[in-house]
DNA sequence: CTTCGATAACCAGAATTTTCATGAAAAACG
DNA sequence: CGTTTTTCATGAAAATTCTGGTTATCGAAG
């Protein structure tokens, strides 16, 4: 998961963080609410740990500025205040969790495990490998927060590289799960569109990840 | 919502089932792990809330009998157990939450409502991307104060795209959802009504929100 | 290490598919 | 009925996909 972390203590942002960032997630930090709201603008986020207590703006203030915005990315927060009535308000205005700080790490992990669980109901809807994104619900191929603009066929066939990655798809392979059964042999479709999706690749600077295997296929390098 | 409590606790139960009721809530009662169990497969619970110290099979052994048995209604777990290698394993095995005894009822009922929000997405009345809103009950859709005029097709088709906004709506999905089943395939009211729709949206200074995806469908730009 | 046939990369349009845009016909509504 | 909304029909425009040819690269045999 992308989680963005709206934290004004340096240390503790910095250890949340760092824990994400060990168990496979992808962590950024920021100190202060309107901080945080510019980096959501920006998007593709898929968690916000937002603490109560921030300079400037508050917490709840982030949250209510957020939805104002039209921004329906989950939030879970994370805060010292542990009085009911702060939590129900946290809660009511749209946050999907309310943790009480000083938190248990693990406890952390487990709550976002159950917002994963919900969102990707099925564990293939997002493949990734290095940096590349490709997000199949929306259908989009993200790099570095750019979207590429692929076609259909660039996508079923980037798809189907993703899918086993590191393995060989054979031109057969191909032919048969990108083009359908009426594929002509001795067309070269397939080496068009694999020049195709590389340039574009390229453009996006992820070159050399489609590798040729002369007389048998393309493999998707992992890295 | 339609709520089933399991907690031997003759008293407590009796609190909760009695709080739940006053706020609106269906209640149903049982003191052990098979009773429930024997409830809920006859039954179509929203939620089941779930102590762990219980006589006879423990908490987490019903958890786990429910979902061996293919139901998955949410369960929330109340429990005075708590510590967080407890928590995560509550979690783990597919609770929606887990709140802590003594627990104060407010956050019960703030954490119900969460998951209301959750499944029953009807009540979320009013759609909102950048300065366009969107009122589901009063029909509106305005935009900067003024009111655009659109028509109920226009309204229907605009709401789908805006209920999963920045996610792509295939054809096929739209003709499903805005038109009935006996739409033709091989017509085009689904671009013609996109067009319409273009032209108002632009009229009132908003263009470019719906983007489309040449071969798949349409797509509500978000911020 | 060189040569040669096979294979793939690359490129420029042509062919095809999909969408846009529009006016007019048909249907629904009051 | 007259008005509004929806659908149909159509050609233009845009985007995608495919084709055919040239050049580059690979890999085995000499």
């Amino acid at each position: 998961m992308k989680i963005l972390v709206i934290e004004d203590e340096r240390k503790l942002g910095r250890f949340i963080k760092q824990g994400l960032e060990q168990n496979g997630h992808v962590a950024d930090l920021t100190h202060s609410g309107s901080e945080g709201l510019d980096q959501l603008a920006g998007g593709l986020y898929d968690l916000v740990l937002l603490d109560l207590m921030l300079p400037g703006q508050t917490g709840f203030e982030v949250l209510k500025n957020l939805r104002a915005f039209g921004l329906t990315v989950p939030v879970m927060i994370l805060s010292a205040l542990s009085d009911p009535a702060t939590v129900v308000q946290g809660l009511d205005l749209g946050a999907v969790d309310y943790l009480r700080k000083p938190f248990d790490f693990d406890e952390l992990l487990a709550r976002i495990r159950i917002l994963q669980r919900r969102t990707t109901t099925s564990d293939n809807v997002v493949l990734r490998v290095a940096d590349l994104e490709m997000r199949l619900i929306s259908h989009e191929v993200i790099k570095g927060g750019i979207s590429l603009n692929l076609t259909n066929r660039e996508f079923a066939l980037l798809e189907l590289l993703l899918r086993r990655a590191g393995q060989l798809i054979t031109k057969n392979e191909i032919a048969e799960k990108v083009w359908s059964a009426d594929y002509d042999m001795g067309s070269n479709v397939i080496e068009v569109h694999i020049y195709q999706l590389r340039k574009k690749l390229d453009a996006s600077g992820i070159a050399g990840l489609i590798e040729t295997q002369v007389g048998r296929g393309y493999r998707l390098k992992t890295p």
